[in-house]
DNA sequence: CTTGATTCCGTACTTAAGTACGGAGAATAC
DNA sequence: GTATTCTCCGTACTTAAGTACGGAATCAAG
């Protein structure tokens, strides 16, 4: 595969490619294969999905480097990769953990508007400063352990 | 309270409420208080504190603004308000699948390492790539992939 | 063979989100 | 009552993550 195939099944522009190869996200292929073009293998293009899906969820390139260099290489120890592996697990719980309480007030907020008509003032801030006593509209919490 | 101080309850710098009130993600209160100092009401504490979270989950303060909108004033239909936060849900609900995935991924990276010693080529992606079978079985050689 | 697209590479520009700088005035500390 | 610390405000700098530009080579089509 030559990069300009790489990047459009990757969604992305050629440049981008480019760009995670001088940010070390992926390797460059060796040239010198007859012609002057580098030839990518078809892995890289899940890879950089998974980057492009990473960015989305709050990880920076340098977070996704130190997730996608979670891979047991015969040379490192096994502990080592299983300390970092776990590290990396309390992060994403953290997240997840937050985002369900955004979308728990957000339910929350949802409920409490009737639907149709002017309703109270009530945000999602104090929804989340407010985590289990009143929603905004004399409706009591009634949060849905909604997990997906 | 004044800037400094909300800026220090909130863990933030000076300059970073100043950014936000320039963004638009917080007001500005007016100064003429006697003196030349605007006076910051204690609520702004949590509402900067939440962009702060809400940016850790990968929502850019654009996107922070409209969840902050959400708030059903008087002068809105709520079916609006309603609409928007049921968007907004979608967008989370959608973040915390990604989130599981990648949970789960390491969930099995943790276990098919025995925990000490050295292992054979697995990766996060791998895991990513695919879900249900297990990757990272003790005794695969080559997989094929000759980054890093 | 000419045209046009693609690749290669380096450099430069852009956008989002801060962060720092500098000078003037007000507040507090000693 | 001077020294230090805040505040105000504008402008300028920085970092992360791309995005675009331009010139040379190369390959594919007509």
């Amino acid at each position: 595969m030559r990069i300009g195939q790489l990047a459009g099944k990757a969604g992305v522009g050629v440049e981008t490619v480019r760009f995670y190869e001088r940010r070390g996200l992926i390797e460059q292929p060796l040239k010198p294969q007859s012609n002057g073009f580098r030839s990518y293998p078809t892995e890289l293009v899940s890879r950089i999905r998974f980057i492009r899906h990473a960015q989305t969820l709050g990880f920076t390139l340098g977070e996704i480097e130190e997730l996608l260099a979670l891979r047991t290489d015969p040379a490192t120890d096994c502990a080592d990769v299983q300390d970092r592996a776990k590290a990396k697990r309390a992060e994403v719980s953290e997240k997840i953990v937050a985002l369900k309480q955004i979308q728990n007030a957000l339910d929350r907020l949802i409920q409490a508007c009737p639907g149709v008509g002017a309703t109270e003032a009530c945000s999602i801030l104090q929804e989340l400063e407010t985590p289990s006593s009143r929603a905004c509209k004399s409706k009591q919490s009634n949060m849905k352990e909604n997990d997906e």
